[in-house]
DNA sequence: CTGTTAGCGCTTTCAA
DNA sequence: TTGAAAGCGCTAACAG
């Protein structure tokens, strides 16, 4: 029998083989039902005998429906993202639907380019964390169904995860435990999730009347961090809240570093929950919901292309503190 | 009939604009040199300006070639894959090539069904510590161009990660160290990489005359690493290797746990150096390889795609020590 | 129910 | 150097 060669087996020759037209054997394997029950049982028949397989590619140019989804975000090795991503992979995947996964390393202009090259082989796309500006997003949103991931762009469909509610309870956890002045390590200044979480600490310290002050880390990193801890300190802070769990890392390398023991004589708070309780003391943080982000995000865009239409949806995933090792009483409380 | 689907620019659009054919268009993409400087200068001018983006589907149905990948890993949460991905990405990228991302879930069945969902909008495929059987790998390679990683399969192209000269070095670290007495805490008893780590302990476990024993972990996780704490405390060795880092970090929490101070009283070596310096005292591990590995799987399938040969290669990448800080000199020493 | 006939967007001879 | 035209394999009106 004909073995799978590249390039193998049509449509047409199986509508030969099965003495039938080209466009029968189309609908036997995509509206059998349109069809009598005998035809498409001679067509499976002469199909399988040759080894016939449809071909996806042909069948998305002429149809405009791959199949396939793209996902794209800053960068796959940050911790924040696998979960995530893994996440809408589970979710496409019940809508047997394939992901194309793209990196756009923090680069508004290769986001551009890889929103780009996916389009005309997806059917939608997700952009998570964009750098790009909200005029391309918009642009782009205009050309295919998308959804946004941490992006608050009016009209179009976006999930946001609202970190600003758990770092407000970070905030009054700090209080609570007696630290007067703590400063906010602010990362990214134009990550829509940093002046979220800015305006959250800001929001919360003046409700509790606390001194609060901010250091800047630019870049979220463990660099970053461990530079931090001299202004931090400067600050004459107990308390310091990061802008990520990496940032927070670095910072209690530095503490340590200088022997400053934590939680007993300085606490730090982390966001994202990017390492779990993997860490010795394990950090406190602010829960991430990065998962459902993702979950949520594919099965609103799964929805649009069902219905063609695209409402202005924008689902708000509020975050908690997870109080863990890190963060304890003021010094002389 | 294809709608006309909100998507497209086309290639007829950028021709009647630039008022040329639409196969100078084509040529202005894959064979510029094929026209005069001014009409390809032109043509990409109004591309520029009208937004247009080659359709790859398109491409693909015509010339048989759709310049995507697919990548298939167990875990893209597993922190030992990201950088993995993230490197193949940027290799794939400098070829111009799409990269799908397969998640398996550590679960053959799902892999296999993956593969299937993957061929045919693929030009080939890596496949990253598959779960897959033999035979179903055997299978697969002979359909379309497969490279594995981490997977020693004879005949098909690999790329492995040598654990083994990384561990060997680590055992001989903690030897110098004044150790005598360690444990290597297994990992998967199904996995490749940990039959190659314990196999690499033993042996210059031997070649020093140290006391070796095993805990097993059967799964790599914290709490694994966290409930194997008594069972090696009750070995009285005073150093232990991790089959992996995320297991390391549980022992280092459940050591601390106990009041025992690392590296003073108790040392710990993890593997794949899949947290970095992050982690506070940040951990001795052994080096991964896993973003060369990523490279080197894309680069060796591109190859394969240019000259259609898929011959026997297998490349491997070997691993260091690297001393951060949980480890020191034996107590007493 | 089934066949005929246009395309989907792009590449690629073959001529000019 | 460029254009015209014939597909790649499949789907989807539109007839019959």
């Amino acid at each position: 029998m004909a073995a799978e060669r590249r390039g193998g087996v049509t449509i047409s020759q199986v509508a030969e083989a099965a003495g039938v037209a080209r466009s029968s054997v189309s609908r036997a394997y995509t509206r059998p039902h349109m069809l009598s029950p005998e035809t498409v049982e001679r067509i499976k028949m002469a199909a399988e005998r040759l080894g016939y397989v449809p071909n996806h590619t042909a069948r998305a140019l002429s149809t405009g429906r791959h199949g396939n989804v793209a996902l794209i975000v800053p960068d796959v090795a940050n911790p924040f993202f696998p979960p995530m991503i893994r996440a809408a992979q589970v979710e496409a995947d019940r809508s047997d639907f394939c992901v194309f996964l793209g990196n756009s390393d923090e680069d508004p202009e290769k986001e551009d380019k890889l929103l780009g090259r996916f389009a005309g082989q997806v059917e939608g796309i997700i952009l998570a964390s964009p750098r790009l500006s909200d005029e391309r997003i918009v642009a782009h949103a205009a050309l295919r169904p998308l959804v946004l991931i941490n992006r608050n762009v009016e009209g179009i469909p976006r999930v946001l995860i609202d970190s600003g509610t758990g770092i407000g309870e970070a905030t009054a956890h700090l209080a609570e435990l007696g630290h007067r002045n703590i400063v906010y390590v602010s990362g990214p200044s134009t990550s829509w999730s940093n002046k979220q979480r800015r305006a959250a600490v800001r929001k919360a310290a003046g409700e509790r009347g606390l001194d609060l002050s901010f250091v800047s880390a630019s870049v979220p990193s463990f660099e970053a961090g461990l530079q931090a801890v001299d202004a931090i300190l400067a600050k004459g802070a107990s308390a310091a809240i990061a802008f990520d769990d990496v940032t927070a890392q670095g910072i209690l390398a530095g503490l340590a570093a200088r022997g400053i023991g934590v939680p007993k004589d300085f606490s730090v708070v982390g966001c994202d929950d990017a390492l779990g309780p993997l860490t010795v003391p394990a950090l406190t943080t602010v829960s991430s919901r990065s998962v459902e982000a993702g979950k949520l995000a594919v099965s609103l865009l799964m929805e649009m292309l069902q219905s063609q239409a695209l409402r202005d949806a924008s689902y708000v995933l509020e975050t908690h503190l997870i109080v863990r090792g890190t963060t304890g009483r003021a010094p002389g409380q």
